[in-house]
DNA sequence: TTGTATGCGTTATCAT
DNA sequence: ATGATAACGCATACAA
C-alpha cells in the first residue's frame, strides 16, 4: 500500500506538500500538484481513512443501530426501508454506515454508547429501540449526536424523525365512524413503543368526537407480531361480540387478526372491518387487501440521515422531522 | 475521552503496562492489573479502535457490498435476509459490518476495491453483483479477501457461497413432468446472473431426461422484476398457446406472471401451472400460493460471513459453501 | 510555495 | 514485571 510518504519520496517533495496537494489546498504550485497527483496515480495510492480519522478525530462514519434486525422480522419491511433511506442519503455524502444490531436475545455486554465510542462513529441513528430500554436515556443524554426513529425525544445532541401517529390514528377513527361503525375495538401494540401510545390516544380522541367511547375492554394488546394480533382480535370479539370494526396498531397484527377471524368464520369486511397501520408490503397482497395508514418509511430513514449529517457537518441543532402519512383504503373495511 | 495515557498517569504506571494489562497479557502483576482495570473503569475508558487499527493494520471490519439495495427491491426480501445472516454471524465475532451499496444509478466514481482499500476493511462480502460488472474480476483477482454470494468463482483470495441452482431447477423439471406436463415454458432472468444460466441448464436437462424439449421459443427472458415476468409469460403463451406449465426463474417474476395471466382470464393452476424460485415472503401470501424452490437465504449470508471470517482469522483457504434448497409445493401448480 | 516537527492513541520491540 | 521508545499514516502549526 502506497502512502503519502512513498509519493513524497518519488516526487521529490515533502509529505506535507503531498498532503496539501492531494487535499486541494490552494497554496501549492500547480506544477508540483500535477506531479504529485500523477505519481499518486502511478503508485495506485489511496488514502488511509483510518490514519486520517485518528488525526482528525472524525471517522466519517455513522452508526446505524437497529433492533429487530432479526430473521423473524424480515416480514416487516419497515426496517429495511428505513435502512435504504438512510443509506441513500448517506451515500450522497462522505459518510459510510456501520451496522450495529441488538438482538434482544444476545445480552449485550456492551452498551450502545460503548459500541459507538469504540468504533468512533461520528453520530448514530437508532431504530426500533423500546422505550423501556435501559440505554435509551444514556443515548439521549449522551455526547454522541444521534437521531431517533419514532421516539419523540429531543436532547442536547439528540433529534428524532417520526410520523404523526396521533393524527394517523385520528384519521382511522374518523374513517371508521364515517363508515357508520359504532361498535369499535382496537388491537394495540405493547406499551413500550411510543407509537402505541400515540395511536391509542389519537384513535380514542377522534372517536370521542363522534360520541363513541373506546372503553378499556375494547382495547386488547398484542406485541406487534402477526400471531399476537390474531389472539388479541379473538379476545376482543369474545368480550364484545357486537364489534363491527377493529383498528390494529400494525399491519402485521392486522394480518394476524384477519387470518384468525376468517378461520372462525367471520367475513371481512362484511362482518368485521379491519384497519391496520404501516402499509407494509404484505398489506397489498393479502386477501382482502388491507386498509391501512401508509407511512413514508423510506423517508423516515432518509430524513434521519439528513438530520444527523446536518448536525454533524453544519452544527445543525438537534430537531425533529415529521414525515407524511396517508390513509390507504383497500378492501378490508366497509360500511357497517 | 480517556486514553491509556490518562490511565497510566493516574495509576502511576507506564502506558505499556496499561496496554498489556487491558489486553490480558500474562506478564503483568495481578495487583497492578487490578489497579489499572479499576482506574480504567473509573475514567470510563474505552479503547480507540481506530488507533488500534492503525498500528495493527487490521480494522476488524468487513464490508458488505450489496447492489440492489434500493427502494424498489424491498419486495424481494432476499437482500435483507442475506444481510441478517451476515450480521448474525458477524455479531458473534469481533467484526463489525460496514455497508457499501451500489445503486447502478449512481455512477460509482470509486471502484469497490477503492472503497474497501480506503476504509481498510479486512474482507468483503459481495451480493447482487452482475456477472457483467466490470469490477467483478478486479475483486476476484484482488488482494482483499472476499466472499461472493451466488457467483461461483474462486480466486486466490475469493470464495463463494451459493445454492445448487442447477439441482433446484432440475427438481422443478422433474416435478412438472411428474405432474404430467409436456408443454412447458420457462421465464428466465437476464443472462448476467449466474443463477439464470444454471437454472436454465438444470431445467432443460431434467426435461430432456423426460423426453421433453425446451426449445428456444419456449424460453422468454425477463429481468427479475415482477412486471417483466408478466410480460415474458404473456409472450410465451402467445408463441405457444398449448403451454400448460411455466417455470419462472424468480418468485417475483412468477408473481408478475400470475397476475398477468389471471388478468387475461387464465386460471391458475387449472389452466396453467406456475412454479417460481426463491421462496420470497410474498409467495406464501399471493393467491394461489406459489409453488417454488426455497433457498436458505439467511444461511447464505450466515455462511458467507463464516467463510470470510474463517479466511481472515484462521487463514482458511477460500472455498465454496453450498446451502440447501427445497421444493415448496403450494397451490399454483397441479396435474395437467 | 515548501519543509520540519509534532501528535492522534495504540501496539510492539527491546531494554532493564 | 515494567518502562522508554519507535512505529502506524496522516494533518497541521510553525518556520523558512
Amino acid at each position: 500500500m502506497a502512502t503519502i510518504k512513498d509519493i513524497a519520496k518519488k516526487a521529490g517533495v515533502s509529505i506535507t506538500t503531498v498532503s496539501r496537494a492531494l487535499n486541494g489546498y490552494s497554496d501549492v504550485n500547480e506544477d508540483t500538484r500535477k506531479k504529485i497527483v500523477e505519481t499518486a496515480k502511478l503508485l495506485n495510492y489511496s488514502p488511509n481513512t483510518i490514519a486520517r480519522s485518528l488525526v482528525m478525530k472524525k471517522s466519517k462514519t455513522i452508526g446505524l443501530l437497529v433492533s429487530g434486525f432479526i430473521r423473524e422480522n424480515a416480514k416487516d419491511n419497515f426496517t429495511i426501508e428505513v435502512m435504504t433511506g438512510v443509506n441513500d442519503y448517506a451515500s450522497q455524502t462522505a459518510y459510510d454506515i456501520v451496522l450495529f444490531t441488538t438482538n434482544s436475545s444476545k445480552q449485550r455486554e456492551k452498551t450502545y454508547t460503548q459500541l459507538c465510542k469504540e468504533r468512533k462513529v461520528d453520530g448514530v441513528i437508532i431504530q426500533g429501540i423500546r422505550t423501556d430500554d435501559p440505554y435509551l436515556d444514556e443515548v439521549i443524554e449522551g455526547e454522541i449526536p444521534c437521531v431517533l426513529v419514532d421516539i419523540p425525544k429531543i436532547g442536547k445532541h439528540a433529534g428524532y424523525v417520526s410520523t404523526d401517529n396521533y393524527a394517523g390514528a385520528w384519521e382511522v377513527g374518523e374513517y371508521l365512524a364515517g363508515l357508520g361503525h359504532t361498535s369499535i375495538g382496537m388491537v394495540n401494540g405493547h406499551e413500550f413503543a411510543f407509537v402505541s401510545q400515540e395511536r391509542l390516544k389519537g384513535f380514542k380522541d377522534s372517536l370521542i368526537q363522534k360520541d363513541i367511547k373506546l372503553s378499556d375492554d375494547r382495547i386488547s394488546n398484542g406485541d406487534f407480531t402477526e400471531e399476537s394480533g390474531g389472539r388479541a382480535a379473538l379476545q376482543l370479539l369474545e368480550d364484545n361480540p357486537s364489534t363491527t370494526a377493529i383498528f390494529c396498531a400494525s399491519d402485521l397484527m392486522a394480518i394476524g387478526a384477519m387470518t384468525a377471524l376468517k378461520s372462525r368464520g367471520y367475513r371481512i369486511p362484511e362482518d368485521i372491518s379491519i384497519v391496520g397501520y404501516d402499509n407494509i408490503l404484505l398489506s397489498r397482497y393479502v386477501q382482502p387487501g388491507l386498509t391501512t395508514i401508509s407511512q413514508d418509511t423510506y423517508g423516515l430513514g432518509y430524513e434521519a440521515a439528513k438530520l444527523l449529517i446536518d448536525m454533524l457537518d453544519h452544527e445543525g441543532e438537534p430537531r425533529k422531522t415529521i414525515v407524511l402519512h396517508e390513509l390507504m383504503e383497500r378492501d378490508s373495511s366497509a360500511k357497517v
